[in-house]
RNA sequence: GCCGAGGUGGCAGAAUGGUUAAUGCGACGGACUGCAGAUCCGUUUCCUGGGGGUUCGAUUCCCUCCCUCGGCUCCA
């Protein structure tokens, strides 16, 4: 069955596909590490969790790939608050970010490449970029200027940014009209900070040549699915994007998937605001499933208002689903019911994950039958137990949840 | 301004063309109790934002208007 997903860039639905005789390249926008992960993250990995845990139930391979971004200025000045050397910070955060994620119970990507480890080829993409004629140096940057792109082409932002200018007179983009959605791919900098060689003098490249130069040479470009948190539609893919159409004049990926935030009191999760929930707070709290449960309880795209009171609801219907499910899989309890019932949920549970990864209906799925079956007293046959515990596993395959 | 998501009973929130539009909370009545709470039983007539259209039939599909919420160069 094929995996359909709200397309960002079309705003259509689009099924994942791939390559004859390739595996699915998936490339999923990894975290700065800089600060310890918080909810916000975890739905968004874990909303590529399960489409990967799908598409791997359906027998199709994936090669997963998560940039992490090691230098950058907030880790700079994260570092420098600490007393640290910013990459001892980075390595640190990073072995975090990843152990919290897996125990969110997530399966890793295959390839987490450093930023550091690219700047190589960042530079070869600036280099490429220079020669374009659209750079124009400001005092120590470097700024391309992406041509106007004729609609569906690209993420519909010049228009929007030229209009949030006008709209807002104290708006600290200067030339706005003429170069909106421009972007720095170049800007010198000196040790202790990050710095490296280039034709330009010693510095760093600009964040949005990362994600394309490993995607280029780990995966190949166009991916079949990219994506990553709402905010970074722009100006991170917008600008990914723009490289990609520059170079190849074909977009970054055939599918982008954008995950919808985690809300604290009405607005964003936010590392500037102070206002997070760490994920291994909430981890502790209700274990990787509950958690899980609540992240997905919310179609992905869609944004999910963090509450205590709702985390713990979720935490309880988990337990009862799963209840549920091992006590009617106790076959010496003298079940008389065939595997149909199983076959049939797992039937359900895939088919609404292939619709737009609608996790929310999955789980309502799961809910309906545990009631149902609660009420009757239902339990499977023990002839029939090796065929539902087949139709359960194939759930927890797709979910990611531990029911049996 | 632009992009997106929505407007269902007092509140929250289901139902993606088909019988009297779920369910939960609240409220009200009753049982129990010295009173209250908790618990249990029952009741809750009244609800699909406005206006068009498609259809035998619309909460559901199309158009339009109004309103709400989120986002719009730190960011998952």
């Amino acid at each position: 069955m094929e995996l359909v997903l709200p397309d960002t860039l079309t705003g259509r639905p689009r099924a994942v596909r791939r390559k004859p005789g390739r595996p699915v390249a998936l490339y999923v926008c990894g975290p700065t590490v800089y600060d310890a992960a918080h909810v916000g993250h975890g739905r968004n990995y874990l909303v590529f969790d399960v489409a990967r845990r799908f598409l791997e139930a359906e027998g199709i391979p994936v090669r997963h790939v998560m940039n992490i971004t090691d230098f950058e200025d907030k880790l700079d000045a994260r570092a420098e608050e600490l007393g640290v050397s910013w990459r001892a910070l980075a390595r640190r955060e990073e072995r975090a970010f990843l152990r919290d994620l897996a125990a969110l119970h997530l399966l890793l990507p295959q390839l987490t490449p450093r930023a550091t480890e690219y700047v190589p080829r960042m530079v070869e993409v600036a280099r490429r970029l220079m020669r374009t004629g659209r750079v124009y140096r400001d005092g120590n940057e470097w700024t391309y200027t992406p041509p106007h792109r004729a609609a569906g082409k690209n993420f519909p932002t010049d228009r929007q940014l030229a209009a949030h200018a006008v709209s807002e007179p104290g708006h600290p983009f200067p030339e706005s009209a003429g170069r909106a959605g421009a972007f720095m791919i170049w800007r010198l900098q000196r040790p202790p900070k990050p710095s490296w060689p280039s034709p330009w003098g010693p510095g760093i490249p600009g964040w949005h040549l990362e994600c394309y130069a490993m995607a280029d040479r780990l995966l190949g470009l166009p991916v079949d699915l990219h994506g990553g948190g709402l905010d970074l539609i722009y100006p991170h893919h917008y600008a990914e994007n723009e490289i990609a159409l520059e170079f190849r004049g074909r977009p970054f990926s055939h599918v982008f998937l954008h995950v919808g935030f985690v809300l604290i009191d009405g607005s964003k999760m936010s590392k500037s605001r102070g206002a997070l929930v760490p994920l291994r707070t909430a981890l502790n709290e209700v274990g990787a499933d509950a958690l899980r449960w609540y992240l997905l309880s919310t179609p992905p795209t869609e944004r999910l208002p963090w509450s205590p009171v709702e985390l713990a609801r979720s935490r309880a219907e988990f337990l009862r689903v799963r209840d549920a499910v091992r006590h009617w899989m106790r076959a010496s309890a003298g079940g008389r019911d065939s595997a149909a019932s199983a076959r049939r949920l797992a039937a359900d549970v895939r088919r609404e994950l292939a619709r737009g990864l609608a996790t929310d209906r999955a789980f309502r799925r799961l809910s309906a039958w545990a009631t149902t079956e609660t009420e009757r007293g239902g339990a499977v046959a023990r002839t029939d137990r090796a065929r539902a515990r087949a139709a359960f596993r194939d759930i927890e395959a797709r979910t990611g949840l531990r029911l049996l």
